[in-house]
RNA sequence: GGGUCUAUAGCCAAGUGGUAAGGCAUGGGACUGCAACUCCCUGAUCGUUGGUUCAAAUCCGACUAGGCCCUCCA
């Protein structure tokens, strides 16, 4: 397997540390608003890195987070925490806020067929975990106290910048307007691990710590879930490429320092959803969600289908032109799956050769663009019967998860399908009759209620489209 | 200012030194009462410019354009 490894920033080959088993952590949500489209694209990468390992025959355990306290708005201790800043907006307390956007969270992943992570791990469970890392790091002397708040001192630590590329002389201290820098600390890139000092004293989610009843900082937690589920190495650490600095940074930082040595080999960050304007976010161009994407009829499985046959690590840039092609691309792939026979005997050797060729492509820096092309390969190839096709595209299907299999009238309501075959019936006499003019009235009315016909060799289907 | 990534046909894209996969769209044709569906045919010398090489979209340099990051963000 061969992965774009951010560490040394070029692609290389996967070993994990123990032979055939693979210890992965993803970066989740900080739950305090609705997941648009372009975070769900991180989260379908992931999906789609986990899959694919598993389909090579790795063991994989993944563990995720889910943000729900200590992700301040601003700098430090100067911030508010977005939870609360919710909190006030919805008049909801913090912990209904992060229980309330959690689980639509989790519906957007079954949308788009995101596999849930054996553990997910919400950040407020683990507030011992990070105490006893801190503790640790206060008493090796990698973090200090000021003003109250726990901080940890980014001059101790010697790989500092490597990940990230940089070095502290370039980096611009609060480059962003809205930044004000926080005075409390030795060095500006320092970080806070716990703040009992806080300028917003409303914060409601608080606990007692060796250091007074606070919150913990934002990068804490990551370290903390992962050493507490995965243990003291870890193999793949996922994330979106804006995590790359700071928060990752200090992820490894922190995590080195606690641990004594080397934590991840493999970092792999995957790139963004743009549209014309640059990345998508709240402030920024049309905040698209899961739920406004079935509002305007598409089918969520539709981007899912544009985020795979797109490179994880190349930013693409959203546009409705690009929509609409995918849905059309995946439309039609469905169809022609869903016209391949049942009938015949299973090719075994030809569909071990497309697996492995499917794996191969998999291993190759997981390129599911060739992987799609393999797809409509099998498809055209005249070499093999309609069963093994599906076959095949079954066993594609493990990592691609397009429910090419899934046809949507099966769920049809009884008295809809009586309904629609009755005006079928009514259309077929009228053509018989030559009387155009109304068997094309019918067919008229049933395409306003979203019901697609046509005229095949073996008499009129149906397609529900909308 | 610094870091980092990217640049292939209208669109999404594959390609990791030997003379450009695939899909969608477009145009043409077959089928059809007309459609739709399906099937067949249809297109690019790879941002610009130097260099290395017998040979470069693929390696190196410069330039240009764009994305992301430098304590909100996936």
């Amino acid at each position: 397997m061969r992965l774009y490894n951010t560490l040394n920033k070029k692609i290389e080959e996967f070993i994990p540390r123990e032979e055939k088993k693979v210890k992965m952590y993803t970066c989740g949500p900080t739950v305090y608003h609705y997941a648009h489209i372009g975070n769900l694209r991180t989260y379908i990468s992931e999906d789609i890195l986990e899959k694919s390992l598993k389909y090579l025959g790795y063991d994989v355990t993944r563990v995720m987070n889910i943000t729900d306290v200590g992700h301040l708005v601003g700098d430090g201790d100067s911030g508010e925490d977005k939870m609360l800043v919710a909190a006030k907006r919805e008049h909801k307390s913090s912990w209904e806020v992060a229980k309330y956007y959690t689980d639509c969270f989790k519906k957007d992943c079954e949308r788009l067929n995101i596999k849930w992570p054996s553990i997910v791990s919400p950040a407020t469970d683990n507030i011992d975990e990070y105490i006893k890392i801190i503790s640790k790091l206060l008493d090796d002397g990698y973090a200090y106290i000021s003003d109250g708040n726990v901080y940890y001192d980014t001059s101790r630590y010697q790989d500092y910048y490597h990940l990230s590329g940089r070095n502290a002389d370039d980096l611009i201290v609060a480059v962003r307007e809205d930044i004000k820098e926080d005075t409390s600390k030795r060095n500006p890139f320092d970080f806070g691990l716990w703040f009992t000092n806080s300028k917003f004293n409303n914060q409601e989610m608080q606990w007692d710590s060796p250091w007074g009843r606070g919150y913990p900082g934002w990068h804490i937690e990551c370290s903390g879930i992962s050493i507490k589920y995965l243990g003291e190495y870890l193999d793949i650490h996922c994330g979106a490429e804006d995590a790359i600095f700071p928060h990752h940074t200090n992820e490894i930082a922190q995590s080195e320092a606690y641990l004594g040595h080397k934590w991840c080999n493999y970092w792999v960050h995957f790139g963004f959803l743009n549209d014309k304007n640059g990345k998508m976010s709240k402030s920024n161009g049309e905040f698209l969600t899961v739920d406004l994407l079935v509002e305007k009829g598409y089918n969520p499985l539709a981007y899912r289908y544009l985020c795979l046959n797109s490179y994880y690590h190349n930013a693409l840039t959203f546009s409705y032109e690009i929509l609409d092609g995918a849905s059309r691309e995946y439309d039609k792939l469905k169809r022609r799956v869903a016209n391949l026979s049942n009938d015949g005997d299973i090719n075994q050797t030809k569909l071990q050769e497309y697996h492995d060729k499917f794996g191969s492509n998999l291993e190759n820096d997981l390129n599911t663009s060739s992987c799609i092309t393999l797809l409509y390969d099998v498809l055209k190839d005249n070499t093999i019967n309609d069963k093994t096709k599906r076959e095949i595209i079954c066993d594609f299907e493990k990592v691609l998860s397009l429910d090419l299999f899934t046809f949507e009238n099966t769920s049809l309501d009884i008295n809809l399908k009586n309904y629609i075959e009755k005006m079928i019936e009514k259309r077929s006499i009228y053509k018989k009759e030559k009387n155009f003019e109304e068997a094309d009235k019918i067919r008229k009315e049933l395409m306003d209620k979203g019901i697609m016909i046509k005229d095949t060799r073996e008499g009129t289907v149906y397609e529900v489209i909308r």
